[in-house]
DNA sequence: TTGGATGACTTGTTCCAACAACCCGATGGC
DNA sequence: GCCATCGGGTTGTTGGAACAAGTCATCCAA
C-alpha cells in the first residue's frame, strides 16, 4: 500500500535525510550514479531523477567528470538597507567613496565594481516610478556588477532622469561614490526612499552574469529615492543572489 | 561549430522566446510532448528535459493527464512592513483586530488564518535572537497559516519569551489581534524592530503547506521586536511565497 | 435524466543502452 | 624534473520503449 511514492522520491528523501543529519557533510562527494544504482537497485535514470530533485532544492551541485557534491553554504553578507545612503552614514563614511565597498572591505574582503554608463529609455516600470512619460523619458543608466573576492556578488542598475544629472559626475563611467552622495553634491537631496523587494528565479542571463549555481533564487531590490518635494530622483535596482545575502532593516516605531 | 549546445537547451530557448513574445500566452496549453517530439524531431526524453528546464525557471506548470501550461502570474500583494505594527497604524486600525487581515479585506479578498499555540523550546537562532539560553529557553509559539480567498498565502510563526506573556491573551489559540497590539495590552511596548530577509528555495514541507508550484522561491522575513530598553519581546518569522508577495519599506533619511 | 463505465489522450515513472564531454591521476618520454 | 598523453571514472546528452496514473468527453445503461 505504501507504494504511491515514486522510487526517485524515496531515494531523494533518503539522501536528504543523510544530508540534514550531517552524515553527508557539505562539500562531501556523493557516491557515483553507478554506485547508487546498485545500492538502491534502480536504473541510472531513476538515480538521476532523485539527484535532480535535490539539486532543485539547492542541496546538491554536480560537476561533469568529477561527481555530485553536497552544496556548501555561503556565510551570507548582511546588508543594512536602512542606513545605506542615509546622510549621516554617508558623512561618516565619505572618504571611502562607496558604502558598499567600505562595508565589504571592513569585512576583510576585496570589493570591486564594473560600471557601465549609458543614456537611454528606461523600462516602462522604471519610467513610471520616476514619474516620467514612458514614451519619451530619457535616463542616465549606471549598470554595475559588484564583485567580492573576484566573485560576482550582485547586479546594481541605477536610473536617473537625464535632465537632473546632466553634466554631473554621475555621467562619468568611473567608479564614483555612492549615488546618494553624488546626488547631494549635485544639489539633489534625497530625504526619503521607498523600497520594494520581490523574489523570483533568475533569468538565464542573470544566472550567467552572476555565475549562480542551480536552484539559486534572487531577490530584486528596487529603491526609489525622493527629494523633499516628493520628486523622484532615481531608481536603483539591485539583483541579489539568495544564497549570499541577508537584507536587513532597522526601524523605530513612530 | 554551433553544436555545443544540447538539443534540449535549444528547444527550451525556442519555447522561452515564444513565451516571452506572447506567442504562448499565460494559461495557454503547450503542444503535447508527443507533438513536440515530431516538431523538433527528438525523443520524448529530450522534450521532457527541455520542459523541465522551463519549469525550473518558473515559466511552465504541468498537470498529469491534462498537459503543460504557460504559468500564470499572480498579481502580487504588497506588504508594507514599515507601518505594519507601528503604533499609529495600529491605533488607526485596532477595530479590525489584525492589520494583515484588514489589508486583505480592504483589497476585496477574503482573509483567513489558522492558529496553533504551543509552549516549547525555540530553535537555537530564535533563542539567541531573544537573548535567551538556547538550552533552557521556553517560548510561547504561535504558528499561523494565512489564507487569501481560501488559498494558502504565508506561514507566520511568532515566538515570545514564556515569562513575558504568561497569562496574557497571547496564550489563547483564538485569532486575536496583531502581536504588536496584544503586546501593548500586556504592557510590553515595542518601540523598535529589526528585520532580516533571506531568500531560498522552500523545503518540501513548506512547499506542501503552501501548495507552491515548482520553482517558486520563498522569502523568509524575520522580525525581532524590542522595547525601549532594548530587550527583545518577540521574533516573528514569516515565510512568503515569492510569486505572491512584494515586500515594501518606506524610510525617511535621517 | 443521471450515473457510471469506457476509452482516448496526456503527463509521470522506470528501465535499458550508447556515446559525449570532462576530470584526474598515472605513465612514460623528453 | 617536466610535460604531454592516455585511460579509467564520472556526469551530461540522447534515443527508444513500456506501463502507470490522471483527465475528460462520450456513450450507455439504469
Amino acid at each position: 500500500m505504501a507504494k504511491q511514492v515514486p522510487r526517485y522520491h524515496a531515494i531523494a528523501d533518503d539522501l536528504r535525510v543523510q544530508i540534514e543529519q550531517g552524515k553527508l557533510a557539505p562539500g562531501r562527494k556523493l557516491p557515483s550514479e553507478e554506485e547508487l544504482t546498485t545500492t538502491y537497485d534502480v536504473s541510472r535514470n531513476t538515480v538521476r531523477l532523485a539527484l535532480g530533485r535535490l539539486t532543485e532544492e539547492g542541496l546538491l551541485v554536480s560537476a561533469q567528470g568529477r561527481g555530485s557534491f553536497v552544496r556548501e553554504r555561503y556565510e551570507p553578507a548582511v546588508w543594512n538597507w536602512t542606513t545605506m545612503e542615509s546622510r549621516s552614514a554617508h558623512e561618516a563614511n565619505h572618504t571611502a567613496g562607496d558604502q558598499w565597498a567600505s562595508q565589504i572591505a571592513a569585512n576583510g574582503q576585496e570589493p570591486r565594481q564594473e560600471v557601465r554608463v549609458s543614456i537611454r529609455r528606461p523600462p516602462e516600470e522604471v519610467a513610471l516610478q520616476l514619474q516620467l512619460d514612458p514614451a519619451t523619458a530619457l535616463t542616465v543608466v549606471r549598470e554595475r556588477i559588484r564583485y567580492v573576492d573576484h566573485e560576482p556578488y550582485a547586479l546594481a542598475d541605477s536610473y536617473f532622469p537625464e535632465e537632473l544629472v546632466r553634466n554631473t559626475p554621475l555621467m562619468l563611467p568611473e567608479d564614483v561614490s555612492a549615488p546618494g552622495g553624488v546626488l547631494a553634491s549635485a544639489g539633489l537631496i534625497q530625504v526619503r526612499f521607498s523600497d520594494e523587494i520581490t523574489v523570483r528565479m533568475p533569468t538565464r542571463e542573470e544566472s550567467e552574469r552572476l555565475v549562480l549555481p542551480a536552484a539559486t533564487p534572487v531577490a530584486v531590490h528596487r529603491r526609489t529615492g525622493y527629494d523633499k518635494d516628493g520628486k523622484p530622483l532615481r531608481v536603483m535596482i539591485t539583483t541579489l543572489p539568495g544564497d549570499r545575502h541577508v537584507i536587513r532593516y532597522d526601524v523605530s516605531t513612530d
